[in-house]
DNA sequence: TGGGGTTTGGTGACAAGATCACCGTGGACC
DNA sequence: GGTCCACGGTGATCTTGTCACCAAACCCCA
């Protein structure tokens, strides 16, 4: 059912990830025995790709730092249906789903690693003391909350109000490799920008049509990024 | 422009209201200590039906708790557009914008005040503090969050998955007072599901043909409570 | 009391998007 | 080679969004 098990264990022999603290701009400026208590108080995991991180019904008892990798969160409901929500880089946190499962049980959200992920997980107990004694760390967390909901915010914004096509190109160029290629299928496509596949696959035919993209299977090309970007940018109402 | 400025001013005479800590469930069992601290540290304040509360550009220098009243925080786009977010109810507070404005000035939520409103006001420092040294305000704090962010949740998955008469209906139900009138504009409850006035229009006359409302200017009137909230139930698809 | 403007709501036409049903194709696997 | 299945294409139909325009109700003020 859940992957969690499949998760690597306890990886300590990591020596160097001792430091990964700077990697996280908020926590830069973090006092040396705060920051001896958070490297003391955590761990670095490693997860590979497609390990679930967080799902429903479990306990909220961790803090998630993403090291490297990336994570989709995503909202799953009764039916089966899912959307996209947002997506965990290095760097960020997952102080959302933690808030979330922290308060109720009755939240949907699951976290999937897209790629293998390394994570720094802080323990609930860590986490409190830290909030309780670090203004530092405080604000870390807050500001986390914060991008977070807007990014919300912004989303349901678009949902509302976007145009498809102008949504879907702007998806595009963010999920595009250094080759300009796609690797997600219509369906994933479609998850995304929570629509249906048919809806993508009509798009992505008139985008094709339009000398904007070729399509493979599995695979999207991007012929011209610069225009794509003009649609997604220009789509404003 | 705004409509700060029509805030009543300080209103320290309600000596009545110094203990309204109690009507917040997660503050009840704070010790002795910090509840002092807490209202002493904070004030009660009035404010006139239809007063802005927060809006982009302000700075985040406080937590509204909402001790009466209801305010509605929507999502202002650059083209005036309008979708509603959620309503803070007695009880409850505004943690979400708190958050937003603490961090980036970028966002775009405002809040008004649909009734008269009461609402304890914690500046920061007060906030900073009283996360800093209590356990219960900490919990409190994180609990405001998850259920705003759920609510964000539920309210993305509906947007994207629920027919717009189901969720209509759901709507009708919510906003109806003791008499089963909701006193609001096709405008309103358009803003409030993020669609548009026509369709509410043409949605209201439809429930009107099959008798579940009777409409009003200005106003519908449930005729059948139970059918709208079968429907607004049994909407699941 | 009687304009005159504004707010509210109604409606038709059309575009965009969602849903359903069904099919073809290309790969993976045996 | 055959079978199964994930992936994608397409038409029909329904829901929703958008635009344009009108009519009635209401408000304000002379």
């Amino acid at each position: 059912m859940s992957q969690t098990a499949n998760l690597d264990t306890d990886d300590r022999t990591e020596a160097s990830l001792t430091n990964w603290i700077d990697r996280f701009d908020g926590l830069k400026s973090l006092p040396e025995d705060t920051r001896t208590r958070l490297a003391r108080g955590s761990r670095v995991r490693r997860f590979p790709e497609g390990a679930v991180l967080f799902e429903p019904g479990q306990e909220a008892d961790r803090l998630l730092l993403l090291l490297s990798g990336t994570v989709r969160v995503q909202q799953s409901s009764d039916q089966g249906r899912e959307v996209f929500l947002y997506r965990v880089n290095a760097g960020e946190s997952c102080v959302l789903t933690t808030a979330c499962m922290l308060a109720f049980e009755d939240y949907a959200t699951t976290g999937i690693a897209e790629t293998p992920v390394l994570a720094a997980e802080i323990p609930r107990g860590t986490f409190d003391a830290l909030v309780a004694e670090s203004r530092v760390f405080r604000e870390f967390v807050f500001r986390a909350y914060a991008r977070r909901i807007t990014d919300l915010f912004t989303l349901i914004d678009d949902i509302v109000f976007q145009r498809l096509d102008v949504r879907l190109a702007g998806r595009l160029v963010e999920l595009a490799d250094a080759d300009g290629v796609v690797h997600a299928t219509h369906q994933v496509l479609g998850t995304e920008l929570g629509t249906a596949r048919e809806v993508i696959s009509r798009l992505l035919s008139d985008f094709q049509k339009r000398g904007l993209v070729k399509q493979a299977r599995g695979a999207v090309c991007l012929l011209d990024r610069e225009a794509l970007e003009r649609l997604a940018r220009g789509g404003e109402r």
